[in-house]
DNA sequence: CCTGTAGGTAAGTGTCCACTTACGGTAAGT
DNA sequence: ACTTACCGTAAGTGGACACTTACCTACAGG
């Protein structure tokens, strides 16, 4: 898999995290701005930042006693490549089956066990 | 905020679903064939699948006693659109800082309350 | 009709994570 | 120095949700 972008969806994927991404999107906010309004707390939204920071989706600058937040242009670029890859990938299945006008998937055996067990995730 | 982004952010948000939906990129599978190469159940993989159908991004049919899924084309371009929508709206934001040399942004007083209590969510 | 394969669904459980409150720490104003 | 605004972080909690097992239905072959 793609770690980036599994990185970003897990940045992007909170609802309250990216509706922080989008009022970025306006422009330079303090962590008060955002958090009023947004319906948590402002501790909340200092915990979402910090994610999306260490994501490199944001950065950070000192303004008095506020502390002023913005998108980071290399971050955002590089997820958005990321995504585009994706897509594009996606969308290249369709293109190849459009051309060959049908493949039986004649697969028999193949897997005959029924609700096999398996391991658990990390 | 927008509706169909965050489902499509909710849909791929899950790194399993996110394997199945790269996985039906490459072509059409049946639900034994995406469980038998990923570390979860068939069911877990059926959920996984109804959310994707749900969210629109995948479609199934009948092939015996097998079911096929697909990635759909028109789903699957939708959410892209919603998302270079995103991008780009994000991106303005940098030229239309780069173009205003300085924004003095002087906001003095505008919420003085420290650590409000706020509502829960939902 | 019976057996075996394929898959959807119900019900229950464990874990993660998005929140909260509480506290400490820095900068500006008086 | 004292106060006030702004912010980050620690610690703890509740709920969502990604899983599991168990069960039932549908199709195909003998």
């Amino acid at each position: 898999m793609d770690t980036y972008l599994q990185a970003g969806l897990d940045a992007l994927g909170d609802a309250t995290r990216m509706a922080i991404f989008q009022k970025l999107a306006a422009g330079p906010l303090a962590v008060n701005q955002l958090a009023s309004t947004l319906p948590v707390t402002r501790p909340a939204v200092s915990q979402h930042l910090k994610v999306l920071k260490e994501a490199g989706l944001v950065t950070d600058n000192r303004a008095g006693t506020r502390r002023l937040y913005r998108l980071n242009p290399e971050g955002v670029a590089r997820l958005r490549a990321h995504f585009d890859q994706m897509w594009t990938q996606a969308m290249s299945a369709f293109q190849a089956a459009a051309e060959t006008p049908e493949s039986p998937v004649k697969v028999k055996g193949e897997s005959h066990a029924t609700d096999r067990r398996r391991s658990r995730r990390s």
